[in-house]
DNA sequence: CGATTCGCCTGAGAGC
DNA sequence: TGCTCTCAGGCGAATC
């Protein structure tokens, strides 16, 4: 599923390929989707040029020019597709909304979204301040080791429950909490405040590593997931993972079976051996 | 106020 | 074979 990793990969391609484009028509099937309405963001949006692509957590921020911005967020099964219009080759994969585009030549900025869990909301600058506001700090940029550690001394939680709260801290998902725990030798499942100085410095480092390397390799693309990069390429970072999705397979550290529990409502997979 | 549960949605896989 | 049932999953809303 899209994490910081992904949609950043996304972000740069698109920040190459849209930046001074114009929208110059929206359509949907889903006008859900869209909030506050399908209406307002047509109204808002067309006949506008793109002058920047940013993001904050898992959300994407497409920058308009007169200060509105659309914020998209691909939840679970999202894609963002460049695609010249006609092309047929996406026809069968639940094309949600279509932002068409002219930058010299026309392309088609397809969002698709098997469960119709994404979004698209249009926002002014105080509607975005408050989403920028309401996010944690982000791995690899303004989150420090002293914020990290007294964050997770103050709750009770299980860990890997609070380090997926994006209240707290943003951008991490799933897969890529579930290999910081493995590479920070630590179970999930411990209350947070029960982790010694130590080993939330391993867990701190254990999220820098996995997040880098999913940057590096343009984002993870597991089993039963969806994600693709804006030109339909799959991620390179699936051979990095250890324990996500490796329910009954050998550890490969020390040859014991990787289980699954269920945290907070989502899968957890860990080393009852390697991780303590 | 914090903690838990629900709802959104679909296809894959299980069960019969 | 083919139908029905269950489940995953980010996160906001409702409820306890």
């Amino acid at each position: 599923m899209p994490e910081l990793p992904e949609v950043e990969t996304i972000r740069k391609d698109l920040e190459g390929a849209i930046v001074g484009a114009i929208i110059t028509d929206i359509w949907t099937d889903t006008p859900k989707m869209l909030s506050p309405s399908f209406k307002s963001v047509k109204a808002e949006s067309v006949g506008k040029k793109i002058v920047a692509v940013k993001r904050r957590a898992k959300v994407l921020m497409i920058d308009l020019e007169g200060g509105k911005c659309l914020l998209i967020h691909l939840k679970l099964s999202g894609r963002i597709l460049l695609r010249k219009p006609l092309t047929k080759e996406d026809i069968y994969t639940h094309i949600k909304i279509i932002l068409k585009l002219k930058d010299g030549s026309p392309l088609e900025f397809r969002f698709c979204d098997l469960r119709k869990f994404g979004y698209v909301k249009l926002a002014n600058d105080e509607e975005l301040k408050k989403v920028r506001e309401g996010l944690g700090p982000e791995p690899l940029d303004d989150l420090t080791l002293e914020y990290f550690q007294k964050t997770l001394a103050k709750s009770g939680k299980p860990v890997k429950t609070l380090l997926m709260d994006q209240e707290k801290f943003s951008g991490i998902g799933n897969i890529y909490a579930n290999e910081a725990f493995f590479a920070a030798k630590v179970l999930p499942m411990r209350p947070a405040k029960s982790l010694s100085a130590e080993e939330s410095e391993k867990l701190f480092n254990g999220v820098s590593k996995v997040i880098k390397e999913g940057l590096d390799n343009r984002g993870t693309t597991a089993k039963d997931d969806f994600y693709l990069d804006a030109f339909g390429r799959a991620g390179n970072n699936e051979s990095n993972l250890k324990v996500y999705q490796k329910n009954g397979t050998d550890c490969l550290v020390c040859k014991g079976k990787i289980q699954r529990v269920n945290l907070g409502g989502r899968g957890t997979f860990f080393c009852p051996n390697c991780q303590h």
